[in-house]
DNA sequence: ACGGTAGCACTCCTCAGACAAGCTGAGCAC
DNA sequence: GTGCTCAGCTTGTCTGAGGAGTGCTACCGT
């Protein structure tokens, strides 16, 4: 016997689904302002605050905007796309050729503006993967995936690091696959590219950075698809 | 002189933000049990529906849940991270650099892999915002991003589609505003490049693709940051 | 005729108070 | 030990009131 839970579901979820019906549904498209809360409470057939805490809830989502005076607006007509979804999805293939180009444009960057912070990070990211390399694993790749991070970082370009933490995630997943399958010891020869890419972006060298950035996902990728 | 935005901020915004950073901030773990609305009202100083605002929104937001007669307990520490969260709030120089790296790298991309189907919805999206200059801002606006969509599209890599997905309301949103600040008929000029860009791509040719993405894009750049 | 302004209607924001509904654990009867 | 009851907590919901911001309109002076 297989049994549901049973879900009394609060008005005011109710309240909000229904009003998400409406603008996923299409009835109010980006840029339309809602009735008023009493003119809501009234067709819904619950109290004012009830209807608030759903428009709230839906704030929350993204897909309203309430301001005061004026009114409730649509702001987006679908939850906040998935991205993580699609990158769950997505074939080892496309996400490391968009990962190669976010990395390589990364290091470019990054060797032209990097700070001296920027440069302490990258080599105390490096000294760790390289000690991480000889505990477990998990300890490894996180070191590794921290030392990608770091020279997205050090791009100095705060869209470019926010749309490279989307991958981590995924990425992590796939490099503890990988190492597990492979071994730490063969890993740990892209000790040399690491390290080489370091070297470039301290010294501010944009063209040798790019190219030891992508020919060591490169090789990453070669092992990954076999 | 140099001025930030004032914002009013909402009691509820405020709480909420307090309650965020408890959550995020790691003092409040995963399965914690919040305190009651009534205490936590006492607590900000503020009223108890003003708390259960406030809740609601972290309930949409992902990191709470509410359960009537038990409590309101963490579900989660960090937002689902938005993206399109991190977009708004950029500035357009770093925007554009993000778009002017995926774009040339698709055009690049579509250039070596269009398929007929491609090239055909390519010449359609053109002929598409070549008539909408005649039309409206916002009709052209929409036109113009559908062909700069088709061409990421046409570079048949779904993460970079779903990547570009997400720049599109904020890329959209600039464009309009730009495009009533210059009047059409000046932006329309760049109907040679597009038409340049379609080619390039339809006739297989890469290098000259990603060249002319390059040069219509940061032409817009330069117009968008006076 | 035109531009600026004061007023007004409408909106969301916030609070307080009341009662309903649901959960949890202590205590009790068996 | 097992199961029941109940008290005290929690969130859920509604209502009424006043505050504050926005945007439109009608008025007035030029």
């Amino acid at each position: 016997m297989s049994l549901r839970s049973i879900q009394p579901s609060p008005l005011v979820e109710q309240a909000a689904e229904q009003l998400r019906e409406q603008i996923t549904g299409g009835a109010w498209p980006v840029g339309t302002k809602l009735p008023g809360e009493t003119t809501l409470a009234a067709s819904l057939g619950v109290g004012r605050s009830t209807v608030r805490e759903a428009i709230r809830a839906l704030a929350g989502e993204g897909l309203l905007q309430p301001r005061q005076g004026a009114g409730v607006f649509v702001l987006a007509v679908e939850s906040r796309t998935d991205l993580a979804d699609h990158l769950r999805k997505a074939s080892v293939a496309d996400l490391y050729e968009v990962r190669m180009m976010i990395e390589t444009r990364a290091a470019r960057l990054a060797a032209e503006r990097r700070t001296q912070a920027d440069v302490a990070t990258l080599e105390a990211a490096l000294e760790r993967r390289t000690r991480a390399a000889r505990r477990s694993d998990e300890e490894f790749v996180d070191a590794d995936v921290a030392l990608h991070t770091a020279l997205v970082a050090a791009a100095g370009n705060p869209v470019l690091t926010a749309l490279f933490e989307q991958f981590v995630p995924t990425l992590r997943e796939g490099l503890v696959e990988m190492v597990k399958r492979l071994g730490r010891a063969d890993e740990n020869l892209g000790h040399r590219a690491h390290a080489a890419l370091v070297a470039a972006v301290a010294e501010g060298n944009p063209d040798r950075a790019e190219t030891v950035v992508s020919e060591e996902i490169g090789a990453t990728t070669l092992r990954r698809i076999p």
